[in-house]
DNA sequence: GTTGAAACGCCCTGATG
DNA sequence: CATCAGGGCGTTTCAAC
């Protein structure tokens, strides 16, 4: 179980991966060695996935972000599973969530323009039949982030107790 | 302006930022120095913003993500600035777009749980008038990258050209 | 663009307390 | 957990082609 000081650590290196395993240390009150093998561990667990570089959008021509709700043509796992291939093969659909409620799909995709949207639309309702399409389109990004939120209340402290009481429902 | 080599520096690192200067030469087809100062000019020119960890949100307990869509309650310029502070303060509160069409804002959100969602929903509503709150649950995520999408399109070849044909409504 | 080389810092691993 | 020590690698810069 993770305890303060590797809350510390992931919420450091979830916004600066740069950070040396010194200066890791230093900010979290531990020397460098006992530092680096609590990283190491936050990776071997999977805790940490992996390491990349951000990009500003703008930058690369791809500025206009959709939020794209749909509704499946049909409830089977033959749709799902066609579904699932066609965005895995999109590289503009950057986020793809099965829903609870009324829609069924979500997904977030980044293009250059409405043209290119636009083509991506068509491949999507041709690749796998909708019964709703609704896309809505981001203006400006108000805010954008990477990093969790870490809650106390999923950490411990030293001595194994939970940092704050429990929590409904998640016991 | 970009070129294919910088786009294939872009592209690795965008998915590996641990990959060392030596690797990274190596599959772009450079040797290291160029590869290195083509990499300081990325960082120079805010194309790649930040170097960052990743970590896995059920790792962390923070397991359920929620989007948002909400109509404001006024179109003021007061209600944005208070919904801008608001949401800044709310490290749940991972994405914000304000959008085009009856959806004035969409939120994205990662908490631990419908109880955490809950005292999210009522602090924000609290902090400034809403017209309408929309949130839709994820129930399984099946796609995630933070790695844009880079259109040969939008960058050039050795010679100052284009890679593409010129794009409608990009030109 | 290329190669080669040098200086420096950091990573990583031990040993010790 | 801390501290110390050391080898090896990567980064960063330089010179010359």
């Amino acid at each position: 179980m993770m305890d303060e000081i590797d809350r510390k650590i992931v919420g450091l290196l979830q916004t600066d991966a740069t950070l040396s395993v010194a200066q890791l240390a230093d900010r979290v009150g531990l020397s460098p060695t006992p530092c680096w093998k609590r990283v190491q561990k936050l990776e071997a667990s999977g805790v940490i996935t992996r390491r990349v570089a951000l990009v500003d959008p703008e930058k690369i021509g791809v500025g206009l972000i959709v939020y794209v709700a749909i509704e499946a043509g049909d409830h089977t796992p033959d749709w799902l599973e066609s579904f699932t291939r066609a965005i895995s093969a999109m590289p503009e659909v950057m986020e793809a969530h099965r829903m609870a409620g009324e829609v069924d799909y979500m997904l977030r995709v980044a293009v250059t323009g409405m043209a290119e949207f636009d083509a991506l639309y068509k491949r999507l309702i041709q690749a796998v039949p909708m019964r709703n399409v609704t896309s809505r389109f981001a203006m400006e990004q108000l805010k954008y982030t990477t990093a969790y939120p870490l809650h106390r209340a999923n950490f411990r402290d030293r001595a194994g107790r939970d940092l704050e009481g429990e929590v409904q429902g998640q016991g």
